[in-house]
DNA sequence: CCGTATCCAAGTAGATACTG
DNA sequence: CAGTATCTACTTGGATACGG
């Protein structure tokens, strides 16, 4: 009962949606299951390419999302939540009903 | 459908829950209603006395927990939540089911 | 179009010492 | 006991320029 915490599951969770975009990538992504990184990067406004390129790599390490990348010339890419990425969704949406 | 996001009711939410150990603090006194500083300080066992010292101002001044002080000597404290911060119960525990 | 590399200013957190 | 003050090292994120 008196068991020192930190990196229990909270913080997992925490560590992982806590990046200063993630929450609202991961609720772009569950309203629009597929987005383009120009699409991302116009729903949020003050973020940049650098930023959105960096939560995006991480969101893609920590397996809640995939990356496709077609061969065009330039480049396209999209984004898509895993089945684990998808499971937030409850989280997301109390955290939505709460802060309002 | 195409609105800019940030500063929307999730980021609220994550702007309240997310500093370094405010999630975990709103965890204990779910499971312990009252408190003291110390017993905070024992069970987060890396936080300095400093960051628990900030992270506790933050959150009272968010509204989610009440301080009270008793003028004994040497001083005591202790902290409970608000209703508000009861209200975040959902979300801690959906965190704690998806971080295992 | 979708990034990456570099530089730099600002913010953050630990260590330590002090206070009512 | 429960903090605050200060100093310093580390981390973060914006601006800018470049690359496939």
């Amino acid at each position: 009962m008196a068991k020192p915490i930190k990196n229990c599951p909270i913080d997992q969770t925490l560590q992982v949606i806590s990046g200063k975009w993630k929450a609202v990538i991961i609720h772009v992504l569950l309203e629009n299951p597929v987005c383009r990184f120009s699409e991302l990067q116009a729903r949020l406004k003050n973020c940049s390419r650098r930023m959105l390129a960096l939560q995006l790599k991480e969101l893609e390490r920590d397996g809640i999302l995939t990356k496709r990348v077609y061969p065009t010339v330039p480049a396209t890419t999209d984004y898509s939540l895993t089945e684990r990425g998808k499971q937030l969704k409850p989280i997301i949406d109390s955290m939505q009903s709460w802060g309002e």
